[in-house]
DNA sequence: ATGTGC
């Protein structure tokens, strides 16, 4: 519970007002059901307040209610600046830029799957290169790298790693505007020289799914979606730019130091480093970033035509057949230029999402066009214990809360804590007894995300949900999951 | 998250 003064404004809504925090410019809003609001670790008062004292926000700083203590701001923190005065901050994006999530749909029931799952994880985890400091599949030189980062996943599909029409079910179709690869050291470059197709470590996942009928929610929007089929299995993967975007982080949050002290810039914790937007260091981060993010969306289309040669060699049956799909793509560590009213005029924001997914409402032009009446997807991965949702985009969200949602579960145990309590082997066994086939790289690594570790995912769902910032379209079943 | 930690 939290020590700063709370008022409830509507059900799971709760505001901490300017007046609580020395220099706050706007007020912390916290969305959370009771339970999860009394669950909250201070970190995420604390932090969420330090993050409305920054220049130039407006409205409100936002915390999700999967949202739990992070490196300057909380994971699940939503906030928009104004681009003329306010500021660009890493610790509002997150080290692993444009950390997201990808789904794909099959044509397969689990029944057809059950027979050869293994033999599929086994596969899977052969073709997609996971676990601290693996490897790419491909080796690009410095400039091909650089190049890669101006079109993200568009550079992928040109050479043969995925259809065209796979681009259209990404957010920014996998390729973001205004990224620079001149703003990247090459220190960065070479950290992600051979990681391009790489799934990562710690929370980083592919996991095979099934959408029980039971489990469909909105099947008019699930349709919409690609999804519908009884018992359909599909594959979420969770993944992000890897040592690249940290080592942009990195270079910028250390850039941003310097910036601070000449623009007379203070912030109640050094975490919350920052620069003008508007200033040539802020510009400079903003197009590093950008590259980090494309890095990002060809890190996931790389791993999409790996999953499908997988599916191909196992169930040997034309691409077509199997209907391996992209149905979306979101990033969920970012942050965009958009517009939204501030006072009634419309303002171009910069509105960091960390932990947080876009949630943009039926009709929005930059959702795809088979989606547009519908709204955007937003794809929500639980613990591999207790499964993940797809969500839908909704006009509320573009009122009041920056066209955002949540990203996830939300971890409520240290990993260190997860670690002393759950032993890998036990839970691996547990897991396969449950029907979930586990392959991972470490399985201290898997103990750290032991279910019990999270929120309860449909707690936190049901709160968006409930709130009107997106809604519940299908629950989706792990059956097998390669951790990284 | 991360060639895991000044």
């Amino acid at each position: 519970m939290s020590q700063y003064p709370a008022t409830r404004l509507a059900p799971n809504v709760w505001e901490i007002p300017v007046e609580a925090k020395y220099g706050m410019n706007v007020p912390a809003r916290i969305l959370a059901s009771e339970t999860l609001f009394a669950g909250m670790d201070e970190g995420v008062f604390n932090q969420i307040t330090n993050v409305a004292t920054l220049p130039g926000i407006r409205k409100c700083a936002i915390c999700m209610p999967d949202g739990h203590w992070g490196y300057g701001f909380p994971i699940g923190g939503v906030a928009a600046f104004d681009t003329d005065e306010g500021v660009i901050s890493p610790g509002g994006i997150g080290f692993d830029i444009n950390c997201g999530m990808r789904l794909l749909r099959t044509n397969l029931t689990s029944d057809e799957a059950a027979p050869k799952l293994s033999a599929l994880m086994d596969t899977l985890y052969s073709l997609v290169p996971c676990g601290v400091g693996s490897k790419g599949v491909i080796k690009l030189s410095e400039r091909e790298y650089r190049e890669m980062t101006v079109s993200g996943a568009k550079w992928c599909v040109e050479r043969g790693y995925g259809r065209p029409d796979d681009l259209k079910h990404i957010e920014e179709q996998g390729c973001i505007a205004n990224a620079d690869p001149a703003q990247c050291s090459s220190k960065a470059v070479n950290r992600g020289l051979s990681q391009l197709g790489t799934l990562g470590s710690g929370n980083h996942y592919l996991e095979v799914q099934v959408v029980t009928p039971e489990n469909i929610f909105d099947p008019i929007t699930a349709r919409a979606f690609g999804l519908g089929i009884p018992n359909q299995v599909c594959v979420m993967v969770h993944c992000g730019s890897r040592g690249f975007g940290h080592q942009v982080a990195t270079d910028y949050l250390k850039i941003f130091d310097g910036v601070m002290h000449r623009h007379g810039l203070r912030t109640p914790d050094r975490e919350l480093a920052c620069a003008p937007f508007a200033c040539p260091e802020g510009q400079n981060y903003f197009r590093a970033m950008n590259c980090a993010a494309n890095s990002a969306f060809a890190n996931r289309q790389l791993i999409t035509h790996r999953i499908r040669e997988g599916f191909a060699k196992i169930f040997r049956k034309s691409d077509f057949h199997l209907g391996l799909e992209v149905v979306y793509d979101v990033a969920h560590n970012i942050a965009k230029l958009e517009s939204y009213p501030v006072d009634g005029v419309a303002r171009r924001l910069l509105v960091h999402r960390k932990g947080a997914t876009r949630s943009f409402g039926p009709g929005n032009v930059q959702i795809p066009e088979d989606y547009r009446a519908v709204g955007q997807p937003v794809i929500v991965g639980g613990s591999m214990e207790t499964g993940s949702y797809l969500l839908v985009g909704t006009q509320t969200a573009m009122d009041d809360t920056f066209g955002s949602t949540l990203h996830g579960s939300g971890r409520t145990m240290s990993r260190t804590k997860a670690k002393q309590i759950v032993r890998g082997e036990e839970l691996r066994q547990s897991l396969l007894a449950r029907g979930i086939a586990i392959r991972t790289a470490s399985l201290s690594g898997l103990a750290e995300e032991a279910g019990l570790a999270y929120k309860d995912i449909s707690e936190v769902v049901a709160t968006v949900h409930d709130l009107g910032i997106s809604r519940r379209v299908v629950r989706f079943l792990p059956i097998g999951n390669i951790k990284g």
